[in-house]
DNA sequence: AGCACGCCGACT
DNA sequence: GTCGGCGTGCTC
C-alpha cells in the first residue's frame, strides 16, 4: 500500500502522510480530501512514497481524489517559492490557489424546458399561453446562443400560470427537459482572426515576441510605450502566436483591478471572437467556480484578471502579460503580501514560458532589470494618428500663488476661462476626496480625529459628514466643537475636490461642472454615465481624484490642471517621486488625445524637484536615471532589500511590550539594519494597535530567511500577532 | 485553521 | 457546588 504525503490548506507544520486505499491512483499534484482530526480537508499530494514509510505508524486513509488534472510541478514549485519568499505558511499559500475549491466538482446542472413541437391532447388557455412563451427566448444572461430554453419557474411566471401547468406539459411530452450546465465552458478564442494593421515599430516588437514564443523557454520582456502607442495590439499578437503554437496553451493577462472593465473585455472579444475568462475579487461564487474549473482543466485559454489570478492552478500556462506593470495595485498589502508583477516573472520562469511587462511609465525595478539585460526592452515611441502628448507647464506657486482662500493660481484660472470660451473641456486633478482634509475648531484649535487614532477627519459637504479615509469612521458634522463646545466654530482646512468645485463655480458661473471621485461615482452605472456625458461634451469642467487618471479618452478635453502636484511627494515614501511622476504623466496624457493639441498646467511649490522637472521636460528616462542613482546610493530597492514586520495587539500597552521583546530577539546579520519599533502606517486597525520594524539589507542577503529566523524563535503572548511584508510599499 | 482539553471567576 | 472564559497543544 502506497503512502501519500499531503499538503493541506491549513497552517500545519508540515505535510502529513496517509495510506492510499486499494484502487486509488495518486500522483504528485493530485487534489485529494483526507481526514485531519475530525473532518475531511482539501489538500494536494506533494509526494507518493513506498509502503516502507508506513511501517510502525498508524496512518489514516485518503478519502477521495478529485477528478481534475493534477497540479503541475512548476505550480507546486511556485507555491513553495512564494511561501518561502513571503515568509508565509505553505498551507496558507496553497489556500490562495484553491480559493474556489467548488470548482473541483463537476458543474452543477439545472433543468430547462423547450417545446418539442408536439401538441397536447387537450389544449387549455393556460397551456396555450405556455406554448407561446416557450417559443420565445428567455431573458437570461447565461445563454449566449438563441436558445429557447426556459426554467420551469421563469416559464410559468412569464406565461402567468402556475408551475403545475408546465409540469403537466412536460409529462405529456409537449415540453422536453434539457439538462444545462450551470457553469458552461468559455468560448474558444480564435487566433487566426485578423488583428489591427501594425505600424513598422509595432510589427518589430510583435516579431520579437513571436520569435521568443516560437523558440520556447523562459524569456521576459518590457513592452514600453506611451498611452495610445498600441501596446495592447502588440501583445494581442503574442497571445495569438501562443494560442497557435500549442492547442493547450493558456494565457494570463493581469490588469490593475480598476482597469478590468467591460471595454477591455470587449476588446479581447473583438480580436479573438471570444470573451476571456474573468477573475477578480468581485466575481460571484458561481463565476468564480466557473473560471477556476475551466482554468484547472485547461479549457479557459485566456484568463484576464486582477493580481490574484496569478495563483490559479492553470494546466498549461505559457504566457503572462502584466499590463500597467508599474501600477501599485499589483502589490497585495494584507494577508500574504506579494507583488504580482515580481511573482509573475518567477512563475513564467518556473513554467518555462514568456512574460511581458507593459507600461508607459515602467517601475524603476523594471527599468533597471531591462537595462541589465534581464528583460528584453521593446520600445514603442510613436503615437499613431494625429494625437500627441500635451505640453506640460509647471506653475510655480511661490511666484504665482492663488488668491487668499483659493487653490487655483491666476495662470490656471485664465486657462480655464479660455478653454471654456473656446467650447473645449477642462479636467482638474486633485487626489483628495471630500471638501477639506482637516477640520479644526476656530475657538480652541482642536483637530478632529477618529477616536483613539491620529487620523484626521475629512469634511464631506456632499454628504454633510466627517469621514476618516483610513478607518471608514464617519459622523454627521457636529454643530459645536466636541472639545470646547463653541458653536459653529468648526472649519475645514485644505483643499478637496468639493472645495475646488466650489471655487470653479464662482470663477465660471455658467460652466457645467462635475466632481468625479469614488464618492460621486458609486457603482458602474454612475461612472459610465459621467464618462459618457464627458465624452459627449455635456460637462465643461470635471474635477476628479485619481479615478480620472485611468484610461478614459475625452476627445474635446484640451486642458488638464493639476491642483496640488506636491501632495504625492510628502511622507518620506521611497517611491513617492516615482508614483507622482507616473500619476501626473498619466493625468496630463488625458489632454489632447484627438486632433486638438492639449495643454497641462501643473501647480507646484517645488518646480525644481527632479520629478517635476522631468515631467515638464517629458523626460521619463532622465527621471528614472535620477531615481536610480538615488536608490543605488542609499542601497534601497532594487539595489538593496527591505522588509517590514508589523505586530499588532488589542492594546497599545501590550504591543509596546511585545515590541521590546521582539527587538531584543533580532538576530545579528552582516550589513542588516533594523529600524523601529515605530507606529505602523495605520496605527490602529480594526481595534488592534500596530507597531512596525523596518529591516534593510544589501541585495545579496536572503532577507526572507532572516525574517523567518527572527520570527521562528519568538515566544509571544497569544494576543500579539505578527506579519511580514517583504518589499513593503506603504511607509506613511 | 478548528477543535479539545484544561484551569480560574459569577451563577443556580 | 457547576457553567464557561479563552490559553495551549494537536492534527498523519
Amino acid at each position: 500500500m502506497a503512502v501519500a504525503r499531503i499538503l493541506f490548506t491549513l497552517p500545519l507544520p508540515e505535510p502529513f502522510d496517509y495510506a492510499v486505499p486499494e484502487g486509488m491512483t495518486l500522483q504528485p499534484g493530485s487534489y485529494v480530501a483526507a481526514p485531519v482530526g475530525p473532518h475531511d480537508r482539501l489538500g494536494i499530494v506533494v509526494d507518493v512514497l513506498g509502503d516502507d514509510v508506513a511501517t510502525g505508524r498508524k496512518l489514516k486513509t485518503v478519502t477521495a481524489v478529485y477528478d481534475a488534472p493534477p497540479m503541475g510541478a512548476p505550480m507546486r514549485e511556485f507555491l513553495a517559492w512564494v511561501a518561502r519568499y513571503t515568509v508565509t505558511h505553505p498551507g496558507q499559500v496553497l489556500a490562495m490557489a484553491l480559493r474556489a475549491r467548488e470548482g473541483l466538482l463537476p458543474s452543477p446542472v439545472e433543468t430547462r424546458y423547450r417545446a418539442t413541437g408536439k401538441l397536447p391532447d387537450r389544449m387549455t388557455p393556460a397551456r396555450q399561453k405556455v406554448l407561446e412563451v416557450s417559443r420565445t427566448v428567455p431573458n437570461c444572461p447565461d445563454l449566449s446562443r438563441n436558445d429557447q430554453l426556459w426554467s420551469a419557474v421563469d416559464l410559468a411566471s412569464a406565461a402567468n400560470v402556475s408551475s403545475g401547468v408546465v409540469k403537466g406539459l412536460a409529462e405529456a411530452g409537449v415540453l422536453e427537459a434539457v439538462e444545462l450546465e450551470t457553469d458552461p465552458s468559455f468560448a474558444i478564442p480564435d487566433p487566426d482572426r485578423k488583428g489591427a494593421v501594425l505600424t513598422g515599430e509595432q510589427a518589430v516588437a510583435a516579431g520579437e515576441l513571436k520569435a521568443a514564443i516560437h523558440a520556447g523557454g523562459f524569456s521576459a520582456f518590457l513592452l514600453d510605450g506611451v498611452t495610445g502607442s498600441g501596446k495592447t495590439e502588440v501583445y494581442f499578437e503574442a497571445i495569438a502566436e501562443t494560442l497557435k503554437s500549442d492547442p493547450e496553451a493558456q494565457i494570463l493577462v493581469l490588469l490593475p483591478e480598476i482597469a478590468l472593465t467591460q471595454a477591455i473585455l470587449a476588446r479581447f472579444e473583438a480580436r479573438f471572437g471570444a470573451a476571456p475568462a474573468p477573475w477578480h475579487s468581485g466575481l460571484s461564487p458561481k463565476d468564480r467556480r466557473r473560471t477556476w474549473r475551466e482554468a484547472v482543466h485547461g479549457r479557459a485559454r485566456i484568463v484576464i484578471g486582477a493580481r490574484s489570478a496569478l495563483f490559479l492552478p492553470y494546466r498549461k500556462l505559457r504566457l503572462i502579460i502584466v499590463d500597467e506593470e508599474h501600477d501599485t495595485s499589483f502589490k497585495q498589502e494584507d494577508g500574504v503580501t506579494y507583488h504580482a508583477r515580481d511573482l509573475a516573472v518567477m512563475r513564467a520562469k518556473l513554467e518555462g514560458g514568456q512574460v511581458i511587462l507593459a507600461s508607459a511609465t515602467p517601475a524603476l525595478e523594471t527599468a533597471v532589470n531591462a537595462e541589465a539585460g534581464r528583460y528584453v526592452h521593446l520600445r514603442l515611441a510613436a503615437r499613431p494618428g494625429a494625437s500627441r502628448l500635451p505640453d506640460i507647464e509647471l506653475v510655480d506657486l511661490r511666484t504665482a500663488p492663488p488668491g487668499k482662500g483659493k487653490w487655483l493660481s491666476p495662470v490656471l484660472e485664465r486657462a480655464l476661462m479660455e478653454t471654456l470660451a473656446n467650447g473645449e473641456q477642462s479636467l482638474l486633478f486633485l487626489n483628495r476626496r471630500g471638501y477639506a482634509p482637516l477640520v479644526i475648531c476656530k475657538a480652541c484649535g482642536e483637530r478632529l480625529k477618529t477616536p483613539g487614532t491620529e487620523n484626521w477627519l475629512t469634511e464631506h459637504r456632499y454628504s454633510g459628514r466627517l469621514v476618516c479615509h483610513v478607518t471608514g469612521y464617519s459622523i454627521p458634522k457636529p454643530t459645536k466643537c466636541p472639545q470646547c463646545g463653541a458653536p459653529d466654530s468648526l472649519m475645514g482646512v485644505g483643499p478637496g475636490v468639493e472645495r475646488v468645485a466650489e471655487e470653479v463655480r464662482t470663477l465660471l458661473p455658467h460652466a457645467r461642472i462635475e466632481i468625479f471621485s469614488s464618492d460621486t461615482a458609486q457603482g458602474a452605472d454612475v461612472t459610465r454615465s459621467l464618462v459618457e456625458r464627458m465624452e459627449r461634451s455635456e460637462i465643461d469642467v470635471m474635477i476628479g481624484t485619481q479615478i480620472v487618471a485611468k484610461g478614459h479618452n475625452f476627445p474635446n478635453l484640451t486642458l488638464v490642471g493639476v491642483v496640488d502636484a506636491d501632495s504625492g511627494l510628502k511622507g518620506g515614501d521611497l517611491r513617492a517621486g516615482e508614483r507622482t511622476y507616473q500619476l501626473l504623466s498619466q493625468v496630463a496624457g488625458r489632454a489632447g488625445r484627438a486632433e486638438r493639441p492639449g495643454r497641462a498646467l501643473v501647480q507646484t511649490y517645488a518646480p525644481d524637484n527632479p520629478a517635476m522637472e522631468a515631467l515638464a521636460a517629458n523626460d521619463r528616462d532622465g527621471f528614472l536615471q535620477i531615481e536610480r542613482d538615488v536608490r543605488s546610493e542609499l542601497v534601497l530597492p532594487p539595489f538593496g532589500r527591505l522588509a517590514a514586520m508589523i505586530l499588532s495587539a488589542p492594546s497599545a500597552d501590550l504591543v509596546d511590550k511585545a515590541a521590546l521583546d521582539i527587538a531584543a530577539a533580532a538576530p545579528n546579520g552582516d550589513g542588516i539594519e533594523v529600524f523601529g519599533p515605530a507606529p505602523a502606517p495605520i496605527t490602529v486597525l480594526r481595534g488592534r494597535h500596530r507597531r512596525r520594524f523596518l529591516v534593510k539589507s544589501p541585495r545579496i542577503i536572503d532577507l526572507s530567511a532572516y525574517m523567518a529566523a527572527w520570527t521562528a524563535r519568538l515566544r509571544l503572548p497569544s494576543q500579539v500577532r505578527i506579519s511580514i511584508d517583504i518589499d513593503p510599499y506603504s511607509f506613511l
